[in-house]
RNA sequence: GGUGGGUUGGCCGAGAGGCGAGGCAACGGACUGCAAAUCCGUCUACACGGGUUCAAAUCCCGUACCCACCUCCA
């Protein structure tokens, strides 16, 4: 079957056909590193991460470039303001970046790249830009170089947007531009600035513009034309429509598709714009397993916008806890992709329509469980739901998950021995009839924070 | 001013001309000593007003409300 997606630039759902068969260049705008990442910031990196595993299962040999930014002029503000060099600033969490993906099971991509690693190659994309007629060095001294967006007749054409009728940049400092909406390619230090945060240019010291580390890094590792382009919504306009200006005006076609995904806001505002202390990473993940949280983001079309609330977390988790539990009932199964089931591939296939896979995901559970209550084999069921939830990154079974879990097996071994004593005298006393004995044995347990739960085979326990 | 998106049952959330997505919650039943889990059943929704059509949540026109982007936000 063949893969669709929707793209942005065309504004249509249509077939993927990649440039090259069997394999798909794929380009993510990662994060700027300049403050922990909250839930908006790594919906981006689950829905790429799903992708990326689709494409995989599909058969494509994947070259996955994310790159993250580690400068700019919020991470050099902050940085400041905390007293601390800018490079430890983006450096820590950079770190905290990654291990959020870590705990939300975020695979790693082919490479990530780093903006400051790769200056030399920005310097070389922009000389070809002034050569060409398309950029242009400041003429105040400053050391600024602009993209001249009035050279290049095609600007705007991702977001369908004509020059004349943007907003002119209010931004404060237009030091040096021939048009206003010109965008700066290279920025001159300012004697404000630390000296380690500029490098060496024919221009003169100075800084990476935001726009230009993706086109060089993306040509860089997945060549002049690639596959797919993917970030997030607000990344559409300026920074991708500038991206796409700037690479194929120095010749290179750059992407085929479009992909961005949409928000999650919380009160109706966007993330970025709220307080959002509570809506860390490391916040939420005090409060809920990482597999929980990535099955909600997952839940969701990419291209839905999410109102995120706590209670549905709490939703999520639960319904995920009833694959999870049949899953346990099931017994254990290898992942096979032979055995996804057709509406789970067509709605894979149909634009990475998660939410109706995770319909079919629920489906299956139904009847497996129905296989189960019937006293029948319910293997098959439970290899296509594991496939399914390992296609979705979410198999309970994937070792990564293990990060976040923390188990501590001494712990556990104890705290077993201790609680099957209790669940054998409690046994005894149900055996007896005598069920006053035996429920206060159970309410002992469950005032410790344990769930029991009489099996055919035996009670079982679990933490909450 | 320009560009784009949204409004679906108690809640979350799919679908995009006909065939009740799915989950959560609730209620009834089965099973269980009681629970839990599971199974069966019930709850027939698409912002509003027109229109097109044999048939509209889905297409068209209008209205209301909400949201995003318009030069360094995922």
């Amino acid at each position: 079957m063949t893969f669709r997606l929707y793209d942005t630039a065309t504004r249509e759902v249509r077939d993927f056909v990649p440039l090259h068969e069997g394999e798909v260049g794929l380009y993510v705008c990662g994060l700027t590193v300049q403050s922990e990442p909250h839930v908006g910031h790594v919906r981006s990196g689950v829905n790429f991460d799903v992708l990326q595993r689709w494409l995989r299962a599909k058969g494509f040999a994947v070259t996955f470039i994310r790159n993250v930014t580690d400068i700019d002029d919020k991470i050099l503000i902050k940085a400041a303001d905390q007293g601390r060099p800018w490079y430890n600033l983006a450096g820590d969490m950079h770190r905290e970046l990654t291990r959020a993906y870590e705990s939300l099971n975020v695979a790693a991509p082919t490479y990530e790249p780093l903006a400051t690693g790769h200056v030399p190659e920005m310097i070389e994309l922009i000389t070809d830009l002034i050569e060409a007629g398309h950029a242009y060095p400041a003429t105040d001294g400053s050391g600024d170089v602009y993209f001249d967006v009035r050279s290049w007749a095609d600007y705007g054409s991702l977001t369908r947007q004509g020059v004349d009728d943007m907003e002119p940049a209010a931004d404060a400092d237009p030091r040096g531009k021939r048009d206003p909406r010109d965008f700066a390619l290279w920025k001159g230090r300012k004697e404000s600035e630390p000296e380690t945060a500029s490098w060496p240019a024919p221009w003169g010291r100075g800084r990476p513009g935001w726009h230009i580390e993706c086109s060089a890094m993306a040509g860089k590792y997945l060549g002049p034309a690639f596959d797919i382009h993917g970030g997030g919504y607000d990344l559409r306009f300026p920074h991708h429509e500038n991206e796409q200006a700037q690479a194929r005006a120095a010749g290179r076609p750059f992407a085929s598709y479009w992909m961005h995904n949409a928000w999650i806001t919380t009160a109706g505002e966007k993330m970025s714009k709220s307080l959002g202390n509570s809506l860390t990473i490391p916040a939420v993940l005090e409060r809920y397993r990482g597999i929980d949280l990535r099955y909600y983001l997952v839940s969701a079309h990419y291209r839905s916008h999410v109102e995120f609330s706590f209670d549905a977390l709490t939703e999520a988790a639960t319904a995920f806890a009833r694959i999870e539990h049949f899953l346990d009932r099931a017994g254990e199964v290898k992942v096979d992709l032979a055995a996804l089931p057709d509406a789970f591939v067509a709605a894979m296939d149909d634009d990475l329509g998660t939410a109706t896979a995770t319909a079919v995901l629920h489906d299956t559970v139904r009847e497996g469980n129905r296989a189960l209550a019937a006293g029948e084999d319910a293997s098959g069921a439970a290899i296509a739901v594991r496939t399914m939830l390992d296609v979705l990154g979410l198999d309970p079974a994937d070792p990564a998950w293990a990060v976040t879990t923390g188990d501590d097996d001494k712990l556990t071994a104890a705290v077993d021995a201790l609680v099957k004593g209790l669940l054998h005298e409690r046994t005894v006393a149900r055996a007896e009839k005598d069920w006053a004995r035996a429920d206060a044995i159970r309410d002992r347990i469950t005032d410790a924070g344990i769930e029991v739960t009489d099996t055919p085979d035996g009670p079982t326990w679990t933490v909450n």
